[in-house]
DNA sequence: TTAAGTGCAAAATCTTTGCAAATGT
DNA sequence: ACATTTGCAAAGATTTTGCACTTAA
């Protein structure tokens, strides 16, 4: 994987400009906390970094005008809260293509995108059309293996 | 499968005190409407059948509980909105084992759970232990497939 | 009889909407 | 300049909690 496939390594005002997103400080900002760590990160959780330096309605905003954009994509957590991470480059507005396998801790509840875990193949019944593939592994992350 | 393997075919009080739960009216009434249809069904479709029979609390109460004997299952749909579906027999409290790869239809969202389809061998990164698998695959149902 | 379950009211959260002020291009 | 974006206030929706009343066993 180069470093333009993944849009973690892209400048983010370049980023942002691409996607016809004004490159505002709220937004830089929440790039970067959503490229701090290698997990996704909830909107809770980075409201809880990000602290009152952006109103809690903009985060909401940015975040599904950067889902929308084919930036971050969501990943619900076994909470059902919602988890953000960043997108491959072959995402485009309206149209997510990083199909990916998705490891949740059962204990930490951290959400890591498997890119290089191989999709399986599935064979449906007929009366479905299958479009795209969700699989989420559940079981324990390095750091709470050590912890049991 | 038998009848046996399948909790949507027992029955309903009697699936109830095996969980050591009381027999009530409005508990026999949500499992009557989760069986009815093929597809899961969310808490706030699960309020607009029921309507103001059962209060919205009582309601929340009961699929909580009934989640946790190991009666139904929660799955997201693709907005991140609960479904629950009846269990398989071999889940009990606090304990779920039916995995089964479930279809959520991309159009009209509906979520069904395909116990005929065999789950893929996933190899994950020896950095996570796997626990068990969610796996969705998103598309067309049959309905929405002749409307397109 | 009595522990469990229900319904109602109210609190706590979470999410959306509307609009005026601020900001990027 | 002008369309976007932001922040604040407020509305709306969802979920939880507390408690008195009811019901199943």
């Amino acid at each position: 994987m180069t470093d333009e496939k993944n849009k973690k390594n892209k400048d983010f005002a370049e980023l942002l400009r691409e996607s016809k997103l004004k490159v505002t400080a709220p937004r830089l900002r929440v790039l970067n906390e959503i490229t701090q760590k290698d997990a996704a990160i909830s909107q809770p959780d980075l409201e809880k970094i990000i602290g009152k330096d952006i109103d809690r309605v903009t985060l909401y905003r940015i975040l599904s005008s950067f889902e929308e954009k084919g930036i971050v994509h969501k990943i619900f957590d076994l909470n059902g809260t919602a988890t953000y991470a960043m997108c491959t480059s072959n995402c485009t507005e309206n149209h997510h293509h990083d199909q990916h396998v998705h490891f949740i801790c059962s204990i930490c509840n951290s959400v890591y995108c498997l890119n290089e875990v191989s999709l399986p193949r599935i064979n449906l019944p007929t009366r479905f059309t299958l479009h795209s593939l969700a699989i989420n592994a559940v079981g324990l992350c390095s750091s709470c293996q050590k912890e049991d």
